[in-house]
DNA sequence: GACATTCGTTCTTTTTAAGTGAACGATTTA
DNA sequence: TAAATCGTTCACTTAAAAAGAACGAATGTC
């Protein structure tokens, strides 16, 4: 059974991540010499000098670094305990979901239905780019991000990235603006088009279909918003190209009507980090999203 | 900053692996009472009960299972910096490796030359049956297994496996048996033969080898053990089926000539455990096994 | 080079946390 | 039903943590 004083290695740790040891018991609010006379004892219990002394610096030594390494795993693991027990013993639950800016609201209502009005649930959503809201989630202050853009895929990725939603694109407009049954390329080559802005998937799914059948449309916007998209629509701008769902209380009202389905597909994505305890909410929320 | 108490951690820690307070306190050589308000003080701190008290027994909390799933991250990892620390102190550093009873032992000196001899590491070598030195693997006692034969690749394998050699087959036998450049076939149909046990990837390879020319030839012995191949050889028993490695110095002497090359492969492995902090005179090995 | 400042270490004393043992209540066992 | 067992609480004792002063060595400034 091991004997190893965890206080000391936590102090050991704290000094080690600062490299000054009275700037470190400030930040403690203690005295230096109980930060000294405490890592003096974790290295005799070790055996080992985990600093060396190089003029009034510390340094690590081989042993220290290994020690750090430990530490650094011992203490994450504290912190996420606490974290953990934080939130079950929270009255309201919470559950901290991000979205990009640009996404559609009526999607993110869908996702989030489940767990919507529960008495027990709060839902803190969070939009902004898929830049700040990646770094919330790294920062464990979301646990989740909704996307239509995957972060890339490689070996060292944090990210687990499940697929929510494949909704097919289409072209709609104002019932006045579309009448009949008309080919794509005469919809695209008579009427001014909304688009999304270049970043992203549908635009450039879209600018492939407009290439392959050599179509040089009038585009009225582009636009990185869904939302505003479809006011741009609702005025009679032009055609917007949008999944349904952006759209689907004005399909139902009959304030906009679809002029054509696309080949064209967008995907909703939930991204989170791979958490050894990952929040039940969530856990919760994605089994319905598959089903 | 955390100010998780780890001292009552591992109290709590020890408590629910045990499933009963005074036993665990007479295993620690604790009064009950230390033992009991300094998991209630645990609790306070982290604001939720982690026991049920049922009767007289305790029973995990939701939170309690939660607490004991992170000190087991916790204090296993404070065990390894312990052990890790062991062993780094020590002035003779340890290299624990095993080999397969009937490996080379030209080829484990080989492999080890860039470590034996130093002053400050200490090879430890066992030898026994693929079970045995997987098992002792397994249970940490020795950090590399040397064997002719990879432990099954599957998803769930625990094992790293890493190919150092790959060594052409030949037939050797003493100079007086030897003579001119005869075909295979007519080798072995007049010389009888030394041949590795069925069990070994060589064995059977040789069988194949032997269908495809329909000879059937006189076995004088079949050994799992490399350097009584090579015995049974020098003593004019028949003529042995071995990699060159296995018969080098009698070869250098002229006690054994070569008497054909096969075109047949034995393959050594370095099979270790993917450990966080492996060894560094392993890593080191290993580096140099495959330059 | 002289002097002032800064940093970490050591020592003694004070404060706080850990641990003991007795008493007790609740539950289990025979 | 009585005895045994288990965990909890309390008052007291022991051990560990922390403070503050003194000090030596290194660093910075003029």
């Amino acid at each position: 059974m091991s004997d190893l004083n965890y206080h000391h290695l936590r102090y050991f740790w704290a000094v080690a991540h600062d490299g000054n040891l009275t700037r470190t018991a400030e930040r403690l609010n203690l005295s230096q010499s109980a930060l000294s006379s405490q890592i003096k004892q974790l290295e005799e219990r070790l055996g080992q000098t985990l600093f060396e002394r190089r003029g009034r610096a510390l340094h690590l030594t081989e042993a220290g670094r290994i020690a750090l390494d430990h530490a650094d795993t011992i203490f994450s693991a504290g912190k996420e305990l606490l974290d953990t027990l934080r939130e079950t013993a929270r009255p309201a639950r919470a559950l901290r979901v991000g979205a990009l800016s640009t996404l559609s609201r009526n999607f993110q209502i869908t996702f989030l239905e489940p767990v919507l009005g529960r008495p027990d649930v709060e839902v803190i959503l969070r939009s902004g780019s898929a830049a700040e809201l990646y770094a919330a989630l790294d920062a464990l202050n979301l646990d989740v991000v909704l996307t239509n853009t995957p972060p890339a895929r490689d070996a060292i990725s944090p990210y687990l990235t499940q697929k929510l939603a494949d909704q097919t694109v289409g072209l709609f407009g104002t019932p006045d603006r579309v009448r009949g049954n008309r080919p794509f390329e005469d919809l695209v080559a008579e009427h001014p088009l909304i688009l999304p802005t270049r970043d992203t998937q549908i635009r450039n799914a879209f600018d492939t279909l407009l290439a392959r059948v050599r179509a040089k449309p009038t585009i009225a916007a582009e636009v990185d918003d869904m939302a505003m998209i479809r006011l741009l629509a609702l005025r009679g701008t032009g055609l917007a190209v949008v999944p349904p769902i952006v759209v689907k209380d004005e399909l139902t009202r009959g304030e906009l009507v679809q002029a054509a389905m696309l080949d064209l597909h967008e995907l909703f994505y939930a991204v989170t980090l791979d958490r050894r305890y990952p929040n039940p909410l969530l856990t919760e929320l994605l089994a319905a999203a598959v089903r």
